[in-house]
Parts: C-alpha cells; sequence; structure tokens
DNA sequence: TTTATAGGTGAACAATTGTCCATTGTCAAG
DNA sequence: CTTGACAATGGACAATTGTTCACCTATAAA
C-alpha cells in the first residue's frame, strides 16, 4: 500500500477521539506553557478520577508512537509527528514556517555557538512537511564524504539536523576527529552505544563520546 | 507577563558565571531534550554533592528575574531572555524564497489547475539552496513507487518540480497511465525523445507525447 | 457466547523531585 | 575585624508524580 517514509503527513495514525484530544492536550499544553504536564493534571482537564484514565491513553499513544516519554520521570514528553489540524490548512501567510540555516562547515562545537559566518543559506520547510518542532534550533548540514551512502545519502546532500539525543537507529550528526560526519546511532539494551558508518566498504565503528552527537538528522534535501 | 520595568541594563550582565553555566545548561538541556532538567540532573551535571548548590543559584537567578519557576512542580521552568529577541531576524528581505505547494496525489493534469484540496502542506526553499526559480510555479511532489532508485530517488521522498521543458539527462515528472511518475528524459541529436525509468529492474522506456512531461525535478527532499 | 479493545474507577505504592534545616568556607568591601 | 555576597555540603522531609494491581462498563468482532 502506501508505504510512506516515517515522518509526512500522508500517513494519518487512527487515533481515537479521545486520544487525539489527550494529544491534542499535552501539545497545547507545553506550546502555553513552556513545559510538558503531569498526568495529574491532564486529569484533571478531562475530569477523570483516576489517572489511570490517563495512562491508559498515553500507553496507547505510545504504542502508536506518536508519543515518547522516560519511564518514571515527570513532565518528559516526546512528541513524534506534530498533529496534523483536520481543518483544511490556510496555505497563507498564516503558515508556520521553520527557517533552517545551513551550515557550510561545524568543524567543532554546538551549531548555536558557531558564528553567523559558516551560515551559507536558509532553508525553509513548513513545520507540516516535515515534522519539525519550531521550537528547537534546527539547522541544515552539507554531506562531505561517502561515509552514508548505504542509507542513500550522498555527498553534496543536505541534512536536516534536529539538536537532541539520539536513540538508537537514528542518524546522526556526529563529531569525529573535529570534522562533523553523518553516522548510524547504534544503541542495544544493555550494551554501550556506538556510532557506524553506512558504508559497507568502511564498516568502522565509533565509540560514543559526551560530545560526540551533535543531533539527529531528520531530512535530507538533494538538489538535482 | 508584562514586562514594563527595564530590568535588563541592571540584571542582564549580573549574573555570575556559575549562574550563567546553570543558565546555559538548563536552556541547553531543554534544546536537546524537549523538557526541562531536574535540580538533581542539574546537580549531577556540576559534579554538585547537594541539591542545595543548585537550589542556591536558582532562587539567585529568580530573584535576578532571569529565570521563573513554579513552585513544588518538576520540570517547570520559564526563561526570559531580554537579548536575542525572536522575530527581528526574519531571513532578509534580501533572500529570497520560493514557496511551494505540497500536492498529495496529481492524478491527471498540471498542478496548477488542480483544486487546493490536493495541497497537503508547503514547502519553502531558498533560491541560494537550491537554484530555484520564483517565477516559475514550482510545486512538490511525493514519490510513490520504486521507478528511480538508481537515481537514488526513494519511495516516499519529496521531489520539487519546476514546470518547464525537459532537456537531456533531466529528471521530469512524467504523467503516464494518469499517474505521476518520475522519469530520465533522453533526448539525443537527430532522435526522438524518450522517457526511461531508473530502476535497472524495470528498464522500461516510454514515448514522450505532449502532455506527458509536466517538468523538471529540481530537488529531493526526504524525511527521515 | 466468547473474545478483544477502548475507556474508566479506586486505592495503594514507589520513585522522582522540590524544599528546607543547619553548617562551612571564600573573598571583597566597609 | 566585621559584614555580606557567593558557593557548596549533608541530611532529612514532604509534595509531586509516575506506576501498578484489581475490577468495572460498553461496544464490536469471531
Amino acid at each position: 500500500m502506501d508505504n510512506c517514509s516515517p515522518i509526512n503527513l500522508f500517513t494519518m495514525k487512527d487515533l481515537t477521539t479521545r486520544q487525539q484530544e489527550i494529544l491534542t492536550f499535552i501539545e497545547h499544553h507545553e506550546w502555553r506553557n513552556g513545559y510538558w504536564p503531569s498526568i495529574r493534571e491532564i486529569q484533571e482537564k478531562f475530569g477523570f478520577k483516576s489517572t489511570n484514565a490517563v495512562m491508559g491513553h498515553l500507553r496507547a499513544l505510545e504504542k502508536k508512537e506518536v508519543l515518547e516519554r522516560i519511564a518514571g520521570q515527570a513532565r518528559t514528553f516526546r512528541i513524534n509527528r506534530p498533529d496534523m489540524p483536520e481543518e483544511p490548512v490556510m496555505p497563507d501567510d498564516a503558515t508556520e514556517v521553520v527557517d533552517i540555516p545551513v551550515m557550510g562547515d561545524i568543524a567543532a562545537g554546538y551549531p548555536d555557538r558557531v558564528e553567523p559566518a559558516g551560515e551559507i543559506g536558509r532553508l525553509q520547510v513548513d513545520i507540516q512537511s516535515a515534522g519539525f518542532s519550531s521550537r528547537r534550533r534546527t539547522f541544515a548540514l552539507q554531506v562531505r564524504g561517502e561515509s552514508m551512502v548505504d542509507a542513500e545519502i550522498y555527498d553534496g546532500d543536505m541534512v536536516v539536523i534536529e539538536p537532541r539525543d539520539a536513540r538508537d537507529g537514528d542518524i546522526v550528526a556526529a563529531l569525529i576527529d573535529g570534522e562533523t560526519t553523518l553516522k548510524r546511532y547504534i544503541q542495544k539494551p544493555g550494551e554501550p552505544p556506538y556510532l557506524k558508518a553506512e558504508n559497507k566498504f568502511y564498516p568502522e565503528l565509533y565509540p560514543v563520546t559526551e560530545l560526540c552527537v551533535q543531533g539527529v538528522a531528520k531530512a535530507v534535501v538533494r538538489s538535482l
């Protein structure tokens, strides 16, 4: 059927109306307050008499991979795909756009500490189109080298990076030998994480140090 | 939240280096993880042996009105940053931006004749980044099928199309069997042009009719 | 009927997390 | 010398918050 990419507007997950309400409230709460709600705050908002009502919905949302959380920790949500407005979108100026700086060369450090000289252009992507979070400081990188050819990312491509912690399977921008490169982030339960180049001719593995991973790749842009 | 009082000037640089470090870490943590740190997470990051070290700094930051919190609630920070205003940045009017409608399904006809219902999002790309012409009615398509895998364009990718006449070697959006697909446009001197799928398993050739080619692909956008 | 899924109640539990007590030390200004 | 800020320790406490167990209702499918 439709085997679309993981992030897109074409596959609407079939959320229950209740689950949709919960999700919307969580997003809205974060948007208005700057932090995520607690379970009991959600409970109170919907008038539930038990936190279990919320727990059930959260579990469902997590199973549908719309939500992510950190077990046992308070107010640590992560929403994988922003909610699509059910109303037809106004393509006017109302459209919220993420403005992404394109960094030419970030050899070291975090991109927000790199001087503007490193910026060689701008890329603007609609939120709904790509599932970016407007609050994060997304940026774009130009790929050098062939280390990711097996992931269909080639020299000269532009990769949109969202700074955040990586999870197993993510493609990350990693700082190795003073140069930013793309690697696959592998973390199996009970084992230390490592980085792997997606090129069968260079099957190197790299250890993950604290300052290594700069962010997670969210999209690829290639000029033809 | 009215900041009618001219806070800055005074409180701006009044931060201790330690307080600055704390503040930076809090901001950075939210930036990377999407949620605020807990006090003990701050404590651990700085190697404090007591949460009180953090508490003191937080109180100081709150007194200086750089931070806001909600007493007794977890991970509920709010940072007042008088520096870096967010809106006046505006990607200089000098930067010309192409606003591209993303068409979900254009089974027939030219996209500008399709009703707005076909539009499912927008994509904005800087001219410098991709070399688009702002005058043309650029649009974007989502790729279905595997017909272009040998050109490193895969199912689910988004392709930016610029309506114009094709030249030899261009990748074009072509209308075949009532469906828009991507094909390579081949035109050798003295021979009639034809379309070719970039997939060695489907080496079909297609004749070029007048209404066949909708435009030339200029860029690929893929969500990871 | 049985089974499964979505939605919810109620109470208890345990971990996380914010808070406050008293105390120590440094360092610059008065 | 004294005062006051800044910085940090150690331990304890209480509130917030996530989690789980058992049980209930309704609806739709098998």
